[in-house]
DNA sequence: TTCAGAATACCACTTTCGCGGTATTGGGTG
DNA sequence: CACCCAATACCGCGAAAGTGGTATTCTGAA
């Protein structure tokens, strides 16, 4: 039986997966959080075999949820659930060493699959986002792999204009120059291909970099 | 036995809240379609007591698949089910007929109770969402409310500036004056209250506006 | 039918953006 | 050590956005 703990503040999910999971499917959902903060300690106390975590959260996200684990000296397999096919989670996730990815559009079958082979310690993907993570690791810059060479001064700049900086509000915010931030401006533009700052914004957060 | 037909892409969701309903629950999820087209073909053909229905899906949305059944003579309770507190989609939603409103963060028990109280004609408002219903209907014009002002029209001109189009552009895209679409976008910026294109493409985003 | 609001259109003005360069500094990596 | 790249900074220009006011037409609701 694989015991997995759900991370994930959508509560109708969680219960729903929970439920969906009978005894002869030998996977069992044992423990349920909303918090982040709250997975160490659930691993300490409980035996737990592979966690299936929401890539986006209020109070802590996957990612950083992740980092938290791993700094603690925690090894359990993660499996990543997203709603949306980000070129840029999906390489945050395997950069701090998730199992595997799948979507929440995925069938009851691929997720036991999915977490069948987490368990096991092996990789999933799943096949609406497997060719991107190929092409990824074939070094093919495609139109979504260079959403990740943003640096974190970049993605910084990117929240300011969403919020309806301008560049010299966002200037003295940062305590740097207007000059500066419109080069940054201008290199984030260019990076995204995009030829506003509206349609920016539209694709950042499209692509979760916001 | 309430017969229940989920319509919503997410494959994972529906099934969880099929497989979390047991007999005693006297609930049972008979159909899941992620199509709204297919909504009247199966209503047609099969007994079914309540519909729940996810607001965004990327065929027919919520909003969209209501109309169609309405037009059709269905008078099926509809439970719509959404990932975010918006009130233009609970306003747009209750205009079209929708008996609740219930988000994917509730419980199961919210969701059973949603489903008795709908299946009575009843109305049922989230929690979380019920102060804002309430409030919007004692005419409160509170910041939110405002967001649904929006004409048709001015809808569609956010979601060219979305794209990146400049306002020459989509003047040229919609055969009217730019003047008239420079009027259009200082009218958005008004109601919504924003300082610059790029924060309205955020809170359209958030606001699922677009 | 009157009246409000939406969609259309025009003028004039200031500010900001987007784009073309170029260049220095500092941190990290082979 | 040499090299790359991110972050920083500056100049200038034309285009677009943002802001102010005004006005006509048409539809739908009171």
């Amino acid at each position: 039986m694989i015991k997995v703990l759900i991370v994930d503040d959508h509560h109708l999910f969680a219960e729903g997966v929970k439920s969906m999971f009978r005894p002869e499917d030998d996977i069992e959902i044992t423990h349920h959080t909303i918090n982040g903060n709250e997975v160490p300690h659930l691993l300490s106390k409980h035996e737990i075999d592979v966690i299936l975590m929401d890539v986006s959260m209020p109070i802590l996200n996957g990612i950083e949820t992740m980092i938290l684990l791993k700094n603690e000296g925690h090894d359990t397999p993660i499996l990543m659930l997203t709603m949306h096919q980000s070129i840029k989670q999906v390489k945050g996730a395997l950069r701090k060493g998730a199992q595997g990815y799948i979507l929440k559009d995925a069938s009851k079958a691929e997720l036991k699959q999915a977490i069948e082979l987490v368990n096991k310690r092996e990789n999933y993907f799943h096949p609406k986002i497997s060719n991107q993570v190929f092409d990824y690791f074939r070094g093919k810059n495609s139109l979504v792999s260079e959403l990740d060479t943003l640096s974190e001064r970049e993605i910084e700049i990117i929240k300011y204009i969403a919020e309806g900086c301008n560049s010299k509000a966002i200037a003295e915010s940062l305590f740097i120059s207007e000059h500066t931030v419109k080069t940054h401006r201008r290199n984030i533009m260019h990076k995204l291909h995009v030829k506003t700052s509206a349609e920016l914004i539209k694709l950042a957060i499209d692509k979760d970099i916001i």
